[in-house]
Parts: structure tokens; sequence; C-alpha cells
DNA sequence: TATACCTGATCTCAAATTGAGACTATAGGA
DNA sequence: TCCTATAGTCTCAATTTGAGATCAGGTATA
């Protein structure tokens, strides 16, 4: 394996080796990925794709209140930076179709896993934050 | 393993769960969790606290190109959340130091896994820009 | 024939978020 | 006395976002 997933207290290889070798902030791979795929719709979007492909109004149920001016402008995003490919069916009305590449395929692994964890944590950071916000009064 | 990381081609069976069973989409803990660290800043706050603690100013020469403002708010809102602990020190000029709560530990694994397909995939997702942006001269 | 309606997408305007840069307090050193 | 360093905050302009109307074009309904 290239890189090995961090057990807790183990020294966090990945982040010295992205922090370290070569790692140009104007430049920065992180950002320019996290900024996507981060952003708040894009992966709910990949989610949803991972199960099927979907059309722009399928696609628009099933995550019910992103506006359709965020679920174009998200899908466009996705579709440029290689995630998703778009196809036009020339019915009437015209349908389109929206699929996850290879690419997109590739990157359900890690996201799914970050996902899982969002699920099994949300607890502890809802209470994180009442204890937060207790303090803060 | 109570959930199970994705192979090529698997059935995605994270994202069936989550998108299935009891997915609350007004209160959802993809997008919950998402948002926050999949900020612009969040994911590289993380990873430079996974290699040790840091005080304020050594984060602001670590991610050269986030501004003092911006960094007081992420800082902020990680400590919120509950992945990062202040511990201030009354020096003179005060010093504070931030650490990654036990929390904060929990999600490197998958956020590490996440940054190295990133660092991995980053020039594939530099070559689809490209077409894409050919594409629609 | 006229009207409503479906599709995916865009336009406009108001509201929220972000970045740049100045400003605060305190104390040590030149 | 002036300059530096620390960890922030404040203000204002620029960018991003959301809500809602609008578009194009063809079909179903009255």
């Amino acid at each position: 394996m290239k890189r090995e997933l961090l057990a807790d207290g183990e020294a966090p290889s990945v982040a010295e080796a992205v922090l370290n070798a070569g790692f140009d902030m104007a430049n920065c791979p992180v950002r320019d990925v996290m900024d996507h795929i981060g952003g708040k719709w894009s992966s709910l979007m990949l989610l949803t794709l991972s199960t099927k492909p979907h059309r722009f109004g399928e696609l628009k149920r099933a995550v019910p209140d992103i506006s359709q001016r965020m679920l174009t402008q998200t899908l466009r995003d996705l579709q440029r930076d290689g995630y998703i490919s778009r196809h036009v069916f020339p019915t009437v009305p015209p349908s389109v179709e929206y699929r996850l590449t290879e690419l997109g395929e590739s990157i359900m692994p890690p996201l799914s896993a970050l996902v899982a964890w969002a699920v099994d944590n949300h607890p502890k950071i809802v209470e994180a934050r009442k204890v937060y916000e207790e303090g803060a009064e």
C-alpha cells in the first residue's frame, strides 16, 4: 500500500508528506481538490450519483433544498473537474443524464469513508457545539 | 468492520445506507459535517495540526495565504465543533496553542485518505479542466 | 386554436460570506 | 521614545449564494 491510514496516535505520515515534500501553497492540491468536492453540495451530488446515474430532475428531487441554480452550477463544476459526465438525450423535452466517470468512481472509497465518519460522529459534534455554546454564555 | 470501503465497481453501500435509511435532508449529517471540514481552510488546518500542536502565528506562517480574519474564524469553527482545543498561556504577549482533540484525531484517517487521493489524482483533475476548457471554446 | 405544462437551464436581485488591510492592547528591547 | 511581537477584532469592498422569474420548444389538454 502506497499510503497507510493513520491509527490513533500514530505518526501522521500523509500530513507530513503533504506539508513537507514539495508542498506549494500557491498551487495546493489539497485546497484545489477540497474546495470543490468540499463545496456545499458536491459531496451530496457525488454520493447520490454513486448509487446510479441520475437525471437533472431526479437530482433535484433527491436533494430537495438545493436551488436549481446551484444544482446546475455544482454539476458543471463536477463535470469540469472530470468527476461526472453529462449525456443529453434528444427526446422531447430533452433529458440529461449525469453519471460518475472513472475518476468520480475512484474518489468514492475515501469519500465514503469520510461520510461514514461524519454519520458516526455527528452526535459528538452536535454535543461539542452545545458545550461550546453553554461555555460562551 | 462496521462499514467497508468500496472497491471500484463494488456496490456503494455507504452511499445507499446514508441516502436511504433515515436520511433527513433538513438535518443532514453529511452536509453538516462536510460544510465545515470541507470549508476553504479547515482541511489544511486539521492537516497542519495533525503533525503537532501549533500556535496562532505558526499556523499563519504554515498557511501563508490565509487572512488573519479567516484563520481566527476557521479555528473558532473547528473548536466549536470539537475538533481542536485552545490553550492560552498567560505569557507576555499571551500565546495561544491549538491542538487536535480526540475527535479531531479520529477524523484524520479518513481525511488523510481523501487528501492522499487528492494529491495522487490532482494531475488528472488539472487535465480534465484543460480538456473541458478546450471543448468550451 | 389557445392554454397550460414539462424539461434543463439561465437571469436578476437581494442576502450572506469572504478577503485585504488597518487597528487594539501589553510589554520588552534598541 | 519608538519599534517589535502576540492574538485578535473591525470595517469595507468584492465575491458567492439563494429565491424566484424567465426562457425555449414541443406535447397534452380544453
